[in-house]
RNA sequence: GGGCCUGUAGCUUAACUGAAUAAAGCAUCUGACUACGGAUCAGAAGACUCGGGGUUUGAAUCCCUGCAGGCUCACCA
């Protein structure tokens, strides 16, 4: 049941039974909060057509659809603004339709495929916020797709090669000692993370020893012996010698399985891995092939390049003259190889940062150029800096702040607050960890999804451990609240099927609102899925949590005495509480039966 | 220098496919548990939507311009 579309087609009905004309299009918005009603139509635009002012035509439509519409039960006239109030029977019939459809705001599986990548972190440090706002974006997208009907492939492309990978590898071997996760009880990718720095700190007084003997900075930088190794690390792995490729799979070993602790507490998860080191020599060939194809050219000295300039951008290379592999021809590669091993994805979301938009919108170019048509359907999810009240995260200043150590202290506020509240008498330890848990976890995703994520956002990390206000645990307690509200009527013997009749026929106007609310959730949906923005949902689940407690406040639900009124808050709580958690489970968020 | 993005109460955010007195949260102040869970609710106070022009019956929103901040423009990734 469409309200929209039932409201249209009345009024352009008046508006041919009035006028004798009607316009293209109507303007229907949400009535503001200040005027009684909930669909207005500005009358404005309509005002030319009709030949009269706006607010007598106004009051000719609102008079006309009174009479004849049906579901309209009043009207009033502000300036320009007509204000429609729907009939009770109206919202009934809408929430008996909520109600009765327990799959509401899912689409069943439509065969349509999509691949969403996120996280794609470098091997060689720990997670840190910054990958956090990634992929519960990417997650959450890909849940959002998800109710759509969509097939999602979960993909990412980790970064295991380089330079930066053999500089921890030149550090442990010089100072490691031959230490392992399991000898120093570091996490895999901390310890990892450790030789990096430790790297860098060699590194740095290597130059300057060489500087006091007279060295110029340049060829300090470059005589450095510890960089001398690891650029002698990466060309013996180019090279596949045995002893680098061993110790560099060891180490990756490590790093991949820190990950993975990471991201099961993170919640999130992927389909399928894609590893530069596979898929870096790749491209390649297809550059090659665009080059007989005349869509780039080659120059004097053997590089290969692109040239955008007729889209308003410049020449980009794309293979060196030696022949070897940029950044962009990998991506072209791994691009291609993904729809060869998904033949049937429409297109590939990329979760990634945007200071790389310049980067994607060259990479969807050229690949339109080779003739991928599929080009088109690809969408640079560009998010941006998550900063610290301090300013920008710098690894070199020690401001990163770490994915683990974060969820961690988030799990730990939760406890302490539900600890300090004192309502989960009874609960066993593991329960009470895991609620923790999924509070804390719970705040810190809400956190980060509710803004909008092209914008840049700041963390500031006492506000993000609130826990009142327009915060996850917020939309969780009123779940929580919801299910206690439910058990309760259970044990009076009322239960919520969908398949049951509502008898109500009049309604309290916080009833309605909440309806209203609740009938939105599928446009909702779509609008976060059209605009990849999780941001949407996290907003309307807020609200609907909001309107919701407004209702319990003012109405008081077991002391209703007409039944049929009972059964339809019982009824309406139910639904409120499972679009509630299927919104935040959109977010990657779980909701608590009690907290 | 060229390109892209952002600028909204003290702070963090909504609204950005043009409409009414710009909507919330935090912080501040005032109220509400003999009632279903006060991690809640009600109320007060708080904004010339960065400045200046323009289009329009109507601009936070669209156009031009200036200012401030960010990102980017490598034979780096």
């Amino acid at each position: 049941m469409d309200i929209e579309q039932i409201l249209e087609e009345r009024i352009f009905e008046a508006l041919t039974a009035l006028f004798g004309k009607r316009p293209e299009s109507l303007q229907i918005q949400p009535t503001n909060v200040e005027f009684e009603g909930t669909h207005t139509l500005v009358c404005f635009p309509i005002s030319k057509i009709a030949g009269k002012g706006p607010e007598e035509t106004a009051r000719l439509i609102g008079e006309y659809l009174l009479q004849h519409a049906g579901i309209v039960s009043k009207f009033n006239v502000v300036k320009g603004f007509l204000n429609l109030s729907l009939s009770d029977a109206t919202w009934l019939q809408v929430f008996g339709n909520i109600l009765s459809s327990p799959q509401y705001g899912v689409v069943p599986p439509s065969g349509k495929e999509i691949m969403v990548e996120y996280s794609s972190p470098n091997t060689n440090k720990p997670l840190h916020l910054g990958h956090l706002r990634n992929n519960f974006l990417g997650h959450a997208v890909a849940k959002i797709y998800e109710a759509l009907g969509y097939k999602v492939r979960r993909v990412q492309i980790i970064n295991d090669r380089g330079i930066h990978i053999c500089k921890s590898m030149a550090a442990w071997k010089n100072f490691g000692k031959g230490e392992t996760p399991a000898s120093s009880g570091l996490k895999g990718d901390k310890l990892v993370g450790k030789y990096y720095v430790e790297f860098d700190r060699a590194y740095k007084s290597e130059i300057k020893a060489l500087e006091e003997k007279g060295v110029s900075k340049e060829a300090a930088e470059k005589e450095a012996p510890i960089m001398k190794q690891a650029v002698d690390m990466l060309q013996r792995w180019e090279a596949k010698d045995p002893e680098i490729l061993s110790l560099w799979k060891m180490m990756n070993g490590w790093v991949y399985e820190g990950f993975e602790a990471t991201y099961r507490r993170m919640g999130v998860s992927f389909d399928k891995l894609y590893y530069e080191s596979q898929t870096y020599l790749l491209g390649k060939d297809e550059v090659l092939r665009g080059v007989e194809q005349g869509v780039f050219f080659k120059k004097e000295d053997g590089s290969v390049w692109v040239d955008l300039t007729s889209d308003g951008l410049d020449q980009k290379v794309l293979l060196r003259s030696d022949g070897t592999s940029v950044y962009m021809t990998q991506d072209i590669g791994t691009a291609i190889l993904r729809f060869r091993d998904f033949p049937n994805i429409e297109g590939q979301v990329y979760t990634v940062g945007n200071e790389q938009e310049y980067h994607f919108k060259v990479l969807f170019l050229i690949l339109n150029k080779l003739g991928y048509a599929w080009a088109r359907k690809c969408y640079h999810l560009s998010y941006g800096m998550v900063d610290l009240p301090s300013g920008k995260m710098k690894s070199r200043e020690g401001t990163v702040v770490d994915a683990d150590d974060l969820m961690a202290e988030m799990a730990e506020e939760a406890a302490r607050q539900t600890q300090e509240l004192g309502k989960i008498e009874g609960m066993t330890d593991s329960d009470l960890n895991a609620l923790s848990e999924m509070i804390g976890l719970g705040a810190l995703k809400y956190f980060l999804l509710k803004v909008d994520p092209k914008k840049r956002m700041l963390f500031d990390p006492n506000e993000s451990i609130a826990l009142q206000g327009h915060t996850g645990p917020f939309i969780q307690y009123t779940h929580a609240r919801i299910r206690a509200i439910l058990r309760k009527a259970a044990e009076r013997g009322m239960h919520v099927d969908p398949g049951m009749k509502v008898n109500a026929t009049v309604l309290d106007p916080s009833e309605r609102a909440v309806i209203a609310k609740l009938y939105q959730y599928p446009a909702k949906v779509l609008d976060a899925a059209q605009t990849y923005s999780p941001a949407v949902v996290a907003n309307y689940a807020y609200e609907l949590a909001k309107e919701y407690n407004q209702f319990y406040q003012t109405i008081p639900i077991f002391s209703e005495e007409d039944p049929a009124r009972l059964q339809l808050r019982i009824a309406f709580s139910n639904c409120v509480g499972d679009v509630l958690k299927k919104a935040m489970g959109l977010l990657g968020i779980d909701v608590p039966e009690r907290m």
